[in-house]
DNA sequence: GACAATGTATCGTCGATCTACATATCGTTC
DNA sequence: GAACGATATGTAGATCGACGATACATTGTC
């Protein structure tokens, strides 16, 4: 009927926000994810990774380089301009929810317990 | 290893913050959570009674009504102590997600190719 | 008589995340 | 030189919340 409510889940978000200042391989995804959140959001690998690849393909994120130390590969991944606005779109949506409860009367629930004194 | 990110998602959140003002029934929750986000949340009632269920079971609401409409049951439910502080932690932890975003520099991915003008 | 709105409820599925596992290098400490 | 933690990428299976669909019943409107 309507479009479902698609709000992005948390750990998605921050693999956004991660890249904000820059791109960044995978690991540092990680890291910098932790330390924005001030270590609330630790990244699990299978997260991590199956996001970029969701990411990427949903075209949110691009391979901006690929480089081999070790003889491994390590892929850099930075924002795309479809990914900063949809990162941006949903922090404005997040400060929207909270404003709906932050800006609330502070003793809601209670009130239908304890209002209208004068009529007692 | 450590706790994951249990982030509360959005549908979840609406029905909580549906019940802000005073206990509703499930049909008045859905209504009133899609008035107070401005249409953007439509709750699916299998995702309503479904989450109204979880949420009695962690003791954010509870059952506060049973009264009977037309041969069936009504039930309204209502935002217990431990629910109304889960909502205000939720939206505190938007906020701050959502700050990480809207106060970044305003062009910081362009940044890694548009930056040190002064080195051409 | 058809239809929309009100109202509660279950079922099957999908998708994002999570846990756990697998593998490898590098630097430090013992 | 063995052990260990940090760095680093990746997959497989399970979980869980949300979703679409469906079912059923009443009330009011056209």
């Amino acid at each position: 009927m309507h479009p479902p409510t698609i709000a992005m889940r948390e750990p998605t978000y921050f693999v956004l926000a991660a890249l904000l200042a820059g791109p960044l391989h995978g690991y540092a995804i990680i890291k910098r994810a932790e330390e924005i959140s001030n270590g609330r959001v630790r990244l699990a690998t299978g997260t991590l990774y199956t996001a970029l690849d969701r990411l990427t393909a949903a075209g949110h994120v691009e391979l901006v380089s690929e480089l081999v130390v070790g003889g491994r590969v390590r892929r850099s991944y930075g924002l795309t301009d479809a990914g900063s606005a949809a990162l941006r779109a949903e922090a404005l949506r997040m400060s929207e929810a909270a404003r709906l409860v932050t800006e609330a009367p502070s003793e809601p629930r209670a009130s239908r317990l304890r209002r209208k004194p004068r009529t007692a």
